[in-house]
DNA sequence: AGGATCACG
DNA sequence: ACGTACGTGATCCTC
């Protein structure tokens, strides 16, 4: 006996997507739904253990609409649209699991479902029904068993109806239950039923006659007197009712129940959409369940002969992808990165066809391999993952031959968290690769791995196959754009950063630790003063013991503090208004900046510091959404500067001996994009005639001479200049200037009429990001914004000043990425001594050797401002010092 | 692991 | 009615 199970498809997604709450993937896509729905299934695959599976949906139906009101008739409004993106999301992942989907243009879930129950129950199979509408209990019978989840409080339990079970609840049966609703109507499936008969009546009148008809032969026996009169009355209407109600058993669809077993649901395709959608609850169930992933067949070279026949061929490939194990202890981002033990040492690579595991155990030596890599890179294209990384290891690969995959992904999709050979090989060559942490774990501690060498041989093979092979498929059919933004800007520039990261920049470690005891000192004072100002001692770095003190009743009992999400918050702007109440919130507020500096500045950065007695950070290169840079461990891109007493820290980075800092940013280069791009004259001619920006908007702004504008209005002009980057939101602007929403409005409604084109600009980059599915820099950089297709409105409000903060943040690091790759080459170029070591967004600092000072002076000049044609100048601000304060 | 806070552009 | 300025990273605390 075999067994069918059937799935009414929205109903039951409906019911999930108000089952399971608050579910989305850090993008913004929901997926409560999907996620309930597949639960529900899974619990009812595991109950029934059906040997065959079908869900039905509609095609665009009304029932669809139907359902919604049916089930929250009165209290909702309109289908939410977080629910619909979820129709088609859930119908792809039971495309993955190999589910059949049956829908039919014109035909209901309704008519599908009883149809193919009508099919299964003739072919001698027991049914079950899995929906959320109790019409379907018209379809039960002694072999169809209709299955109803009924949520109440969380907990979910699931009523199960036969034939006799729906008499028994009902008083009629299952064929009969079509006539009660005849009668009674059901406003939301339109169904008009007679009039002045409801659910009481109507069972009533079916269980004594059976059906409408036989209660019509018999009219005049029905007892309310007015029930009997419509129904005569209305008789063609209850007939017609009847037709509606019923659910059509014949429909012409093509089922082949064969084509339905329930195979392996479990597949690669559904995984990868679970880990797309981020629904972490249900990977662990594909991950036990069954090998997903494709094992990469590899061959192993362990001979000194067979290493230099295969690298004599793999020369003349075009590509070869390359990944192995380091010979050097690399720590990057805390993690240990894999590292020889001397028995251990493993390189791997791959052309389109095949992947080789270079053994060095016995014959191959170190040295022959450096040299043999080395050789490589300068015959055929070399491709790696984190070639800045290889770098490290590699210093003299060939810079014209040798091209980083993930920095190609991420160019491609610069949204996403990694760019690790799985993601890419599963987004673009459809192959599904155990990832490092499934082979390997993700110990921090450095692990020995010549227990582990199967899998550490399966993961560096993984890595250059997918290298080579990735790299080949991006770059087909790459557009000109694209080929210059990675050729010609992100590669050459992955090498400079490369440079910079080795070139490190000076500290001054005692100057720092002296520094650091001044600090503490006063952190020490302000401690005591706190705690006997509180009258307790606490954790003052401790934001809920913070709270409880300042706000609590029974403590110091401060007013306000109205922000709350776990409890009160404690931040800068929060404090500064409750200054003037009590004398600790000023004390506090020292406090925390102090110790700020202390931990992050003077502790932090000593801890970076290298034998060398300098900082080397890391430029990441693939991080942002927009395509800045990001700078890691340490971040020597937020280095205080807004303070005096921060900006002191500067004074401990120092230029090596017999060279002096050099300091170039730009001046307003994000504002000066926007007047580009935007191509309002007011803008442009502000820019072109030199004034001071924020000083000509507050004079377009509040209709004042530029010379009469007050310290106050040109604050003011400056917020909603950063405002107008920022994506335009009068709330921002109101928070931020501590004024009201209305105030700010008024604002930007003056700046728009201050800077005609400026409105439609803006306008125009959301309706373009939302028609093109992502935003556009100057180079043709893209970031896709998924938020806009978002229907909730903060996700998509979100989308909205993302699509046009990107295209200003993303063109300004367009150019400042250009002017570094052109002043490197100038420096080496011309011979130099002088180097780029860091960029801070607009700012480039170069460590010029004496003699070089002016010549660099000149050159970053000529390179900044002509790193591209605007229709405004770019200007910069160049200064020269001993140490970096002095140069700012 | 995630939130709160704060440093920078 | 909804509830936010854009882009980062480090530190500390809490769970």
């Amino acid at each position: 006996m075999s067994k069918l199970l059937l799935i009414d498809g929205h109903s039951i997604l409906n019911r999930a997507y108000y089952g399971v709450r608050g579910l989305s993937s850090s993008k913004g896509v929901p997926t409560n739904a999907v996620y309930g729905f597949l639960n529900m299934m899974f619990k009812y695959i595991e109950e029934e253990k059906p040997d065959y599976i079908t869900v039905a949906f509609d095609e665009h139906g009304p029932t669809f609409r139907h359902e919604m009101f049916a089930e929250y008739k009165g209290t909702r409004k309109a289908p939410e649209d977080d629910f619909k993106v979820q129709v088609p999301m859930i119908q792809d992942m039971l495309k993955a699991m190999n589910i059949t989907i049956v829908k039919k243009a014109g035909l209901e879930a309704d008519d599908i479902l009883g149809t193919i129950s009508h099919i299964g129950e003739a072919m001698g199979h027991d049914v079950t029904i899995v929906s959320g509408d109790r019409d379907l209990l018209q379809l039960a019978t002694a072999k169809v068993k209709i299955a109803i989840p009924k949520t109440s409080k969380g907990v979910t339990t699931t009523y199960y109806y036969y034939d006799k079970d729906v008499e028994k609840q009902y008083g009629v049966t299952p064929i009969e239950f079509i006539d009660v609703k005849a009668l009674q109507g059901d406003t939301s499936d339109n169904i008009p039923g007679v009039p002045g008969i409801g659910e009481k009546t109507a069972g009533a009148i079916i269980s004594e006659y059976k059906s409408i008809e036989n209660a019509y032969e018999h009219a005049d026996e029905i007892k309310p007197p007015k029930a009997s009169k419509n129904l005569k009355e209305y008789y063609d209407q209850a007939q017609l009712s009847k037709e509606l109600a019923t659910i059509k058993c014949d429909a012409e669809i093509d089922y082949n129940i064969e084509g339905c077993e329930l195979g392996d649901i479990y597949t690669d395709e559904a995984y990868m959409l679970c880990k797309e959608w981020e629904i972490k609850r249900l990977l662990p169930k594909f991950e036990h369940t069954t090998p997903t992933s494709e094992k990469l067949q590899y061959k192993i070279i362990d001979k000194l002969s067979q290493a230099e026949q295969l690298l004599e061929r793999l020369a003349f490939e075009e590509y070869v992808g390359i990944s192995y194990v380091s010979f050097n202890d690399n720590e990057a981002d805390g993690q240990m990165e894999l590292f020889a033990t001397d028995s251990l040492r493993l390189v791997a690579m791959s052309d389109k066809t095949d992947t080789y595991l270079i053994d060095m155990r016995d014959e191959i030596s170190e040295s022959y391999m450096n040299n043999a890599i080395y050789d490589l890179s300068s015959r055929c294209n070399l491709i790696a993952f984190n070639l800045k990384d290889m770098l490290y290891d590699f210093p003299k690969l060939n810079r014209d031959k040798c091209y980083d995959i993930s920095l190609l992904a991420y160019l491609y999709d610069p949204t996403k968290k990694e760019y690790t050979y799985d993601t890419v090989a599963g987004d673009y060559l459809g192959k599904m690769l155990l990832n490092r942490e499934e082979l390997i774990g993700k110990k921090k501690i450095p692990v020995i791995y010549d227990e582990k060498k199967e899998k550490v041989c399966e993961l560096i093979c993984n890595e250059a196959y997918v290298a080579c092979n990735g790299f080949i498929k991006l770059t087909a059919d790459m557009t000109d754009d694209y080929r210059k933004l990675y050729f010609e800007l992100e590669m050459p520039l992955l090498y400079t950063l490369y440079d910079m990261e080795c070139e490190g920049i000076s500290m001054d470690k005692q100057a720092l630790e002296e520094y650091g005891i001044t600090l503490s000192e006063r952190i020490k004072e302000l401690e005591a003063k706190i705690y006997e100002e509180a009258g307790e001692e606490f954790n003052i770095n401790s934001p809920k013991q913070l709270g409880e003190i300042l706000f609590s009743e029974d403590k110091l009992g401060l007013s306000g503090s109205k922000k709350t999400k776990t409890g009160y918050s404690t931040s800068a702007d929060v404090l500064e208004k409750l200054a003037p109440e009590h004398e600790i919130v000023k004390d506090i507020l020292e406090y925390r900046g102090l110790s700020k500096l202390h931990s992050t500045y003077v502790e932090g950065l000593i801890k970076e510091l290298n034998d060398d007695g300098k900082i080397h950070c890391t430029f990441q290169q693939m991080v942002t959404a927009t395509g800045r840079l990001s700078c890691t461990e340490p971040n020597l891109q937020n280095i205080p500067i807004r303070m005096e007493l921060g900006r002191m820290i500067r004074k401990v980075f120092y230029p090596k001996e017999g060279y002096v800092f050099v300091d170039a940013d730009y001046s307003q280069v994000e504002l000066r994009v926007l007047a580009h791009m935007s191509g309002d004259e007011e803008l442009i001619g502000a820019f072109n005639r030199g004034d001071d920006i924020h000083t000509s908007t507050a004079s377009k702004v509040f209709s004042v001479e530029p010379s009469e504008v007050t310290p106050l209005q040109r604050r003011a002009a400056k917020a909603v200049n950063f405002g107008i980057v920022y994506g335009e939101s009068s709330f921002g602007l109101a928070a931020n200037l501590n004024i009201s929403r209305k105030e700010a409005k008024q604002y930007i409604e003056d700046y728009f009429k201050a800077y005609p084109k400026m409105k439609e600009f803006l306008d125009g980059l959301v309706a373009s990001a939302k028609e093109q599915g992502y935003s556009t820099t100057l180079l043709g950089r893209r970031r896709p914004i998924i938020e806009l297709q978002s229907k909730n409105f903060n996700i998509r409000g979100f989308g909205e000043r993302v699509a046009m903060n990107t295209p200003i943040q993303g063109s300004a690091a367009d150019i400042i990425k250009i002017a570094m790759v052109n002043v490197d080459k100038r420096l080496k170029n011309d011979n130099m001594k002088s180097r780029l070591i860091l960029q801070v967004h607009d700012e480039l600092l170069i460590e010029a050797a004496k003699d070089e000072e002016q010549a660099v002076y000149d050159m970053l000049k000529e390179e900044m401002m002509s790193a591209m044609k605007l229709s405004v100048p770019l200007e910069i601000d160049v200064h020269s010092g001993t140490n970096w304060y002095e140069a700012k």
